[in-house]
DNA sequence: TCCGAATATTTTGATTATCAAACTAAATCC
DNA sequence: GGATTTAGTTTGATAATCAAAATATTCGGA
């Protein structure tokens, strides 16, 4: 069928686009003297706050056993903390620190403005569409 | 500025995008046996074709001494072979077995069905502007 | 042509990340 | 209230990683 042929296109422009946002990630962690799971750790607890140790294992696709040794890290390098919440004594809550947060607007900020270079050249309307199409996949997933 | 908010919301789809493949990838890649890493470096070199130590290694961002290991591993269990190319005989070309070259394919099938997947809702005209736009995004990196 | 510098990879030694399984503590379910 | 489930930590072993030293080859002059 000659109509795959766009899935296919389409396909290899995506892992060429993945390919080149981890190595752009890769290169922004160096330098910032944390290591790359550990900012991973602060965006996700920067987008979706506070969570649990189990949840943020498996969003990080790690064991919590793992995660429990990178959090006593993270803990020490100021930042995230532990918290227990009252109504489920077993449960750790794992929570940025200011420290932490300032690293993820910072971040975040690094983030937006990758997102300018990539569009720079687009039309609003290419822009939004763009949005858009994201937001769709992001659905399908 | 209100234009800002185009960027920061696009911004955070593409982080959404990029994690939801992470997983995705590291659901896929349990089950087949192999490692994250062996198959990303086996995605690589399908897509690429044979290369030098060092050059795969900067694309998978190790060290060649960290690569050096890996393909060890992957020598054995069979996806790639080395090879000493005529012309410089410092170097090491690794290249996939046939074996790999069918983890590959299959590999790139799966990739191909969730795009499928992700797109399914999508007019052909949709389809064809999202792939013009990644190639566009690819270009400005 | 021969030698020093540069290049490509491997090896080494030490550190860090990771997992599965055992363990502890708290909540939940008859 | 005791058995079971759930959340997290600890442990012991393995695997991944890096920087630096070592090895082998090529290259660039004199």
């Amino acid at each position: 069928m000659v109509m795959d042929i766009n899935h296919r296109k389409l396909s290899h422009e995506i892992i060429e686009f993945y390919d080149k946002l981890s190595s752009w990630e890769l290169a922004v962690v160096k330098g910032t003297g944390h290591s790359l799971s550990h900012i991973h750790a602060v965006e996700i607890l920067g987008v979706n706050g506070a969570m649990r140790m189990k949840e943020l294992a498996e969003k990080m696709g790690i064991t919590t056993g793992t995660l429990t040794v990178q959090i006593d890290k993270m803990v020490r390098s100021g930042l995230v903390m532990r918290q227990v919440p009252q109504t489920d004594r077993r449960a750790v809550l794992v929570t940025l620190t200011e420290a932490g947060e300032v690293i993820y607007q910072q971040h975040d900020e690094l983030h937006h403005q990758l997102t300018k270079q990539l569009t720079m050249k687009m039309s609003d309307d290419e822009r939004r569409c763009l949005l858009g199409l994201f937001e769709r996949m992001n659905h399908e997933f």
